[in-house]
DNA sequence: CGCCTTTGACCCGCGC
DNA sequence: GCGCGGGTCAAAGGCG
């Protein structure tokens, strides 16, 4: 039974109609697809309403027909039965109209909360940023307040804005700024970094979204050194403009660390490589990428392998793309920016101006933020203070390192959150408090499954972040990479549970314990760089479709579906980032060196990307490299 | 032929 | 000032 069809047959939309035509939709699923379903000739007619995810309502009744031969008296007592059984499903099917409607009621009324909400944010910011800037920040600052709050208002005012810091280290970070060239610019990338987040998907509909990959650090800077930028130039001119020469504090490296048995990770982009190193303490070479998407873009990445355990790929991405992305690659690129806006939204409320985090798996006793969505384990470290944790996942590891120039957090991709117990059964439960539309798998192993893997196009295990289940499939080595859970709750609480009452095939796994829901909603909800990071994700998540897509149904409180795969090109998926696995993912388990797996399409439900066209996912270019260098460590 | 990778050389920052 | 290490350049060669 594909979701696919239900969809077709009664989606959202249809839920005007009137009972009659339901009954053709019934008279529908009884004459068609579902062959495989068992028939009991003793319920000739059953309702299965299996999914009821945002308002897609999913009805299947199944009618067997009775031959035209059969005697009039088995014949009245099998109408009677119909007849009977129809009467409850029709009345079946206003109780799920009926839900349908509260959840819309829902949606609008969190939607208008959250649009008020985000008003009186940006009053409040408007009016501090008002204050700091006629008392310590020169009229540079200023100059784009307007567009600070427009980004705001699109980025759900979240990540790392004014707002966000202290009076004092706002002060203090806008003073630094002004010591620094640029610095106009800069403090206006500084307020951009996170706030470019949620404009990282833009809300078009074109085949690309731009974005900005590490919070978008420098994105004005970037388009300012637009056109005049090449590598020798950007080398020699020390106009800061340089990745590796701008100021620490207003650049972020991410760094993700993933299992990968192929020489690079294939996040979508492509890449030309144009050196490479042994960097002292890892016999393993060090490669170093540029970004050749655009011909200026300043965007670079390394990639390394662990010295530790060699099947770890360590890929640092540093820099803003200054183009737009191709959707394969967004996927990646909002990660990172959400990683890179939780470390640039913990270093701005730090006293140490450079947080390092490095990619390695050690674990020092060094305090540092952390935080986890769902086994995505962001590493946020600070060697000076002590910082608020705000947001504590326990399968968080640590790690410092000796000080770098540049901030950098660390996606840990690897490490199992089944490791670490408390973590993930919160986590577990966090996630399956999702309504049963992000559980799509028919055995309801509701894996969200990110994956950046390469299948395709090379041997690359797919690096998938998975949820974690134990039959989950699609994770050669049994690695559970973790996965990105967007877990907000509170309001949608009731939504939720509603669905998990109404679904019996779920609410097996959806006892939550009422102060689960408290904490998670605090969290979430007290926290700005959680705020920030969740935008990040659910930027990514919604895509253009998303937030401001008044045309999108109501019944989609978040329109992912109805971006679901029916075009989809199922044979470029290389990186398919967000996949949702579903029982075909099965599929995928045994195909870690078959290129011809990994469908997005079908069963399977993109989580990023933001219409159908988003789902192939193919990055796959003559000529480019899309997976860089194949060799680069062999 | 164009684009890519490879790889030695070079540049630069930093610590001593 | 010197050495070290990270990062980048650019010529050479490979590949489709």
């Amino acid at each position: 039974m594909e979701n696919k069809n239900k969809a077709e047959y009664y989606s959202p939309d249809d839920e005007d109609r009137d009972i009659d035509d339901q009954e053709n939709i019934v008279h529908q699923f009884g004459k068609g697809d579902d062959k495989s379903k068992p028939s009991s000739p003793h319920h000739k007619d059953y309702m299965n309403i299996d999914n009821i995810e945002g308002g897609a309502v999913n009805v299947m009744v199944k009618r067997e027909r009775s031959p035209p031969e059969h005697n009039s008296m088995a014949s009245t007592s099998t109408h009677k039965e119909q007849d009977d059984q129809l009467a409850s499903a029709k009345v079946e099917m206003r109780e799920v109209m009926e839900e349908n409607q509260r959840l819309r009621m829902h949606l609008d009324r969190m939607m208008k909360e959250y649009r008020n909400l985000q008003n009186q944010f940006q009053d409040i910011v408007k009016k501090e940023t008002d204050q700091k800037s006629s008392s310590t920040v020169n009229t540079s600052t200023h100059h784009d307040e307007s567009d600070q709050e427009a980004d705001q208002l699109v980025s759900l005012s979240l990540g790392r804005t004014t707002s966000d810091m202290k009076k004092d280290e706002l002060s203090k970070i806008l003073k630094k700024d002004k010591g620094h060239d640029d610095e106009g610019v800069i403090i206006n990338n500084n307020n951009n970094k996170s706030l470019d987040l949620g404009l990282d998907c833009k809300f078009e509909s074109t085949p690309t979204v731009n974005y900005s990959p590490e919070n978008s650090l420098d994105d004005q800077a970037n388009k300012a050194e637009n056109g005049n930028q090449n590598p020798k130039t950007m080398r020699n001119n020390g106009d800061g403009d340089d990745v590796s020469q701008q100021n620490p504090t207003k650049r972020a490296r991410v760094s993700v660390r993933v299992r990968c048995d192929a020489p690079t990770m294939n996040d979508g982009c492509q890449w030309r490589k144009y050196g490479q190193k042994i960097a002292k303490g890892n016999p393993c070479p060090r490669a170093y990428y540029r970004c050749t998407v655009a011909p200026n873009c300043p965007v670079r990445k390394q990639v390394q392998r662990c010295a530790e355990d060699m099947s770890i790929l360590i890929t640092t991405y540093e820099g803003t793309h200054n183009h737009t992305l191709p959707l394969s690659a967004t996927a990646m690129a909002s990660t990172t920016s959400a990683a890179a806006s939780m470390l640039l939204s913990g270093s701005s409320s730090s006293s140490d101006p450079n947080p390092q985090v490095t990619a390695t798996t050690t674990t020092t006793p060094t305090t540092t933020t952390s935080a986890n969505f769902n086994g995505l384990n962001f590493y946020l470290s600070n060697t000076s203070k002590h910082n608020k944790s705000p947001y504590y996942f326990p399968t968080s590891s640590i790690s410092t390192s000796a000080p770098n120039s540049l901030p950098t957090i660390t996606l840990d991709l690897t490490s199992t959150s089944s490791s670490s117990s408390s973590s993930s059964s919160y986590l577990n439960r966090m996630t399956h408090n999702f309504p049963p539309r992000y559980n799509y798998n028919n055995n309801n192993n509701s894996s969200t499954n990110l994956n950046f893997s390469s299948v395709l196009e090379s041997n690359s295990l797919p690096i998938s972040w998975t949820k974690n289940y134990p039959n989950q499939a699609y994770n050669k080595n049994n690695q559970n990479f973790g996965s990105l859970t967007f877990s907000s709750r509170s309001s949608q609480d009731n939504i939720f549970q509603s669905y998990l009452q109404k679904n019996n095939n779920i609410s097996t796994q959806s006892s939550l314990p009422p102060e689960t829901i408290a904490a998670a909603t605090k969290a979430i909800t007290s926290d700005p760089n959680f705020h920030s990071a969740l935008a990040a994700a659910l930027t990514s998540i919604i895509g253009n479709s998303g937030i401001e897509n008044k045309s999108s149904h109501v019944t989609e409180p978040f329109p992912i579906l109805s971006s679901l795969p029916s075009s989809s090109n199922p044979n470029k998926c290389s990186s398919s980032f967000l996949n949702k696995q579903t029982s075909s993912a099965s599929a995928n388990n045994n195909n870690n060196n078959s290129n011809s797996t990994q469908q997005p399409g079908n069963n399977s439900m993109a989580f990023f990307g933001q219409s159908s066209s988003s789902l192939p996912f193919s990055t796959s270019n003559k000529g480019k490299s899309t997976s860089p260098s194949d060799s680069t460590f062999d």
